[in-house]
DNA sequence: ATAACAAGGTGAAACGTTTCGCTTTGTGAT
DNA sequence: ATCACAAAGCGAAACGTTTCACCTTGTTAT
């Protein structure tokens, strides 16, 4: 139904070659050149990339697999990644796995089936092998958020445990010592950097390092709520709390506004990742913010460094990118 | 360097044709099975979509535009989509235009040249003739959010202006007849629905329309806190606000918590979209939400009916979906 | 005049599948 | 034995590009 090249030669009376070479940027005689554009014109001609694909063998698309689309996080950094990518022709199809390994792994076969020149993942379970696998086939791969353990490969993190260490220090030097963490899952990695940046803290100003402090949620709303409110009904509650991620801070926030603790002067408050909820609290939360835009614009650059060849071969690459502290008046010195 | 169908018949020393027979489902010798299975594992094969995309001229590949990623209402309906797509062997290819005309018709643009089988689309210009041209070459466009004018379209669409009513009744019901509302641009769809519904409600309890009570926005936090904080600081301020979306919603807020003022003692507000934001909020807002997850699952349906050649030709379908009403205790009656 | 060369153009072979029409083989009924 | 028929397999032609090696022309330097 569609026009093609062949429709184009039967109409100006060249040859294939000619029109192919001049649809991608090929000097031919002004002449052919207006029979051409005519040609184009006239039958409504697009370029068939399935079957420039097949031929050049690169897709032209980049595959995207990511936890889950409804966050900030992913779509705040694949938003920038997807307008990059776009810039130099480049697709991306996403995939959306629901926190759900199997799913993961599902999708993740299914994006290399649809011969992708190229992958970003913020990984759960990793799928070592099967991204193994494509890095063997020359297909690069940049990693968002974690690492893969046992797996050279391009990526991109935050330091994490730096941002925590600091965040932790303003509570310290403001003269807390009761200083609970919401953390994430244990052996999550992020999680875990966190927590050390929480403990490096402690260390630091030479504050005894409470067990009873730091609780493990999940990274969703519902513990980050209920861990929050445990903290803060216990006889001897804690007078700061550090939240670590963006879904948890939701819940502490709600908890402190049930028991109508005013912050700083009840308690003081450190959250992750919040601008969006920063538009409307009051006082704003003191938060650490982790670089999205940047995150994907770093993303972009190592995936076109090997899509261009430029590092064809080199090492994997890991950029770790610093947090933005973003000052708040939900904490504060004692009172 | 992937191997490819000639490689297992060369290794089986099976034909092609029965090879591709096989790997689409066709009986075979048990033998002749076992040995292909065999030699794919061996070689590590994977089908080459884009060969065959080409070849069945369906790219088996859903092409998605909206105004912006970081947009829970964007991101939670694609979510969706996408899913329901992936299950049928879809991969959804993701443009966000950055609500840019221009953009949004580049963009457009790349989407058909990557020949996709079918279109999801929430319009901002429209694209009309774009769109037309697609309908031409019998690929199915389902729109969300707003029609497009002059364009034939299935679409899935939410009762703006009865929702719109419902909320306004509410608050004229507890009693308020100075009752404001922070609307969309002027000729934009859903805005004007909206706004018929707020004036639909008035008129039915026979309140008076006050167009100084009736404030134009631009859908973004910017105009819903100025817009409420200037309606607020009015000598005769409104006792209850409407608010018609997510992002304004933010910014009245804001205006409300900067000022101090209870809700709903010394205002009521009712407000848009706000699942997240509601989880820490005290009083939880009232708000109305439109069901993301339905028209998500409404998209796929339409898409799909008309993808499987169900609804080959018949005439275009438009869906309008009810929003949901979430009760809070941020509007009450009159104090 | 002629050799050397650049510029523009061409035919045909790929890329990896699917599919059409045909042949071969095996089975059971006559 | 023969025939009819179903099942399984096969060869070859597409799908719409790109690209290689080659050809033709026209220009310039000698």
């Amino acid at each position: 139904m569609a026009a093609t090249m062949k429709d184009i030669a039967r109409l100006t009376g060249l040859s294939l070659a000619t029109i192919s070479k001049y649809l991608n940027g090929g000097h031919v005689l002004p002449a052919n050149q207006q029979a051409i554009d005519q040609a184009i014109h006239q039958l409504g001609y697009t370029v068939n990339s399935v079957a420039r694909s097949l031929k050049t063998r690169r897709s032209m698309t980049i595959g995207v697999l990511i936890p889950h689309l409804e966050n900030v996080f992913s779509t705040s950094i694949i938003s920038e990644l997807e307008d990059k990518l776009h810039q130099i022709g480049y697709s991306t199809i996403i995939c959306d796995y629901h926190h759900d390994p199997a799913l993961e792994a599902e999708k993740l076969g299914f994006l290399t089936d649809r011969q992708i020149d190229g992958l970003v993942m913020m990984p759960l379970s990793g799928c070592r092998e099967a991204l193994a696998k494509l890095k063997e086939r020359q297909i690069p791969v940049v990693l968002i958020d974690r690492p893969v353990e046992g797996l050279d490969c391009d990526a991109v993190l935050v330091k994490n445990r730096k941002a925590s260490f600091q965040a932790v220090s303003r509570l310290a030097e403001a003269g807390h010592e009761r200083i609970a963490v919401i953390c994430g899952p244990q052996g999550v990695y992020t999680a875990d950097e966190r927590l050390y940046g929480y403990k490096d803290a402690l260390t630091h100003y030479r504050i005894k390092i409470d067990e009873d402090l730091i609780q493990y949620g999940h990274y969703d709303t519902e513990s980050g709520y209920t861990l929050t409110a445990r903290l803060l009904d216990r006889q001897k509650p804690p007078t700061a709390v550090f939240v670590t991620n963006h879904e948890m801070t939701y819940g502490a926030v709600l908890a402190v506004h049930e028991r109508d603790l005013l912050m700083p002067d009840q308690l003081s408050l450190i959250g992750f990742d919040h601008q969006l909820l920063n538009q409307v609290l009051r006082p704003k939360l003191a938060v650490v913010m982790q670089p999205l835009k940047q995150i994907g614009h770093t993303v972009a650059e190592l995936l076109l460094n090997r899509l261009t060849g430029r590092d064809h071969q080199c090492p994997a690459q890991v950029r770790y990118l610093d947090a933005v502290w973003q000052n708040g008046g939900s904490y504060g010195p004692l009172s």
